[in-house]
DNA sequence: AATCGGATGGAACACTATATCATCGGGCGA
DNA sequence: TCGCCCGATGATATAGTGTTCCATCCGATT
């Protein structure tokens, strides 16, 4: 997803973050973070699991969702549901404690796997008003849309 | 999720849809969708499983999960993602052949778990938009708000 | 030192979904 | 009628995803 880099400068800002909000971005949690920043497209908890044995060899399926669930909660990462996977927040850091993340959206590309989170304020206030005409308070949304990426859809 | 007597109904015009479409609404697909739509709230597969062993004591996974294939197939029911447990479709059989479905969006209560689905066109063109301006070519949308009900948020 | 609480180690298990091969039965042409 | 094809179902096994539970460690506090 990030270049080396990009995902130091990323993993950095990740600890400001938490510094600010009082939580503690371990060792064990900073690698998780690292391995799905430097992940191509949303990663599976299996398959970051495997990755992390190569530095901690007992790591076991809790240990990586224990990470997994500390990087979610603290908007540091975002769950796709449609692939069950997980990819970095592009606006890492820029919510308040226990805030499970700003609106956003997934364009999901059915050919590459490409993934890409958009936030469209449009979308954000149609759903917002939508659930509002319902009576129904909002805690977070799902936007996930599948379909061909451009450079697929050009092919 | 409905009364005895709109189920009949549901079933019914799913048969008439299914055989202007040329679709094999079969006892079995048609018995799941029967499952689907007396649920309270989304249902997971092998709760489907279970109550359809009671007429059919043979049932295993792929039984209800190919019925469930070709029920989402046609626009009769749907899955949230969220839950990982599927719905009867509010508006089946408007589509035509090996469409998935229509633009649709779901409100999910946390407490109560009831799940209501809607469509709202702001919420679908908002998506269109946002997807256009990133040569993106839709095939399908996940839209899964996640909060309380009205109910629920007044207690 | 005693204790308390968050983080991690580790085994087992529960839940969700798919792969694979066999069988059945209706439609259809030779 | 026979043989064939093909979609639907039966049945077993396995893959993939996520959780429960208990133990341990370690730093902070008292």
């Amino acid at each position: 997803m990030l270049e080396a880099a990009a995902r130091e400068k990323a993993l950095h800002e990740a600890e400001q973050a938490c510094a600010r909000r009082g939580a503690q971005l371990t060792p064990l949690r900073r690698q998780v973070l690292g391995l799905v920043l430097e992940a191509e497209s949303p990663v599976g908890a299996y398959a970051l699991l495997d990755r992390l044995k190569a530095a901690r060899p007992g790591a076991a399926p809790p240990t990586v969702y224990r990470a997994l669930d500390f990087l979610l909660e603290h908007g540091l990462i975002h769950k796709v549901e449609r692939l069950n996977a997980y990819i970095g927040c592009s606006d890492a850091g820029h919510g308040h404690a226990h805030d499970h993340g700003h609106p956003h959206q997934f364009l999901i590309c059915r050919r590459c796997g490409a993934t890409a989170e958009i936030i469209d304020h449009a979308v954000a206030h149609a759903i917002a008003a939508a659930a509002e005409r319902a009576g129904f308070v909002v805690s977070e949304a799902t936007v996930e849309i599948e379909g061909l990426c451009a450079r697929c859809a050009a092919a």
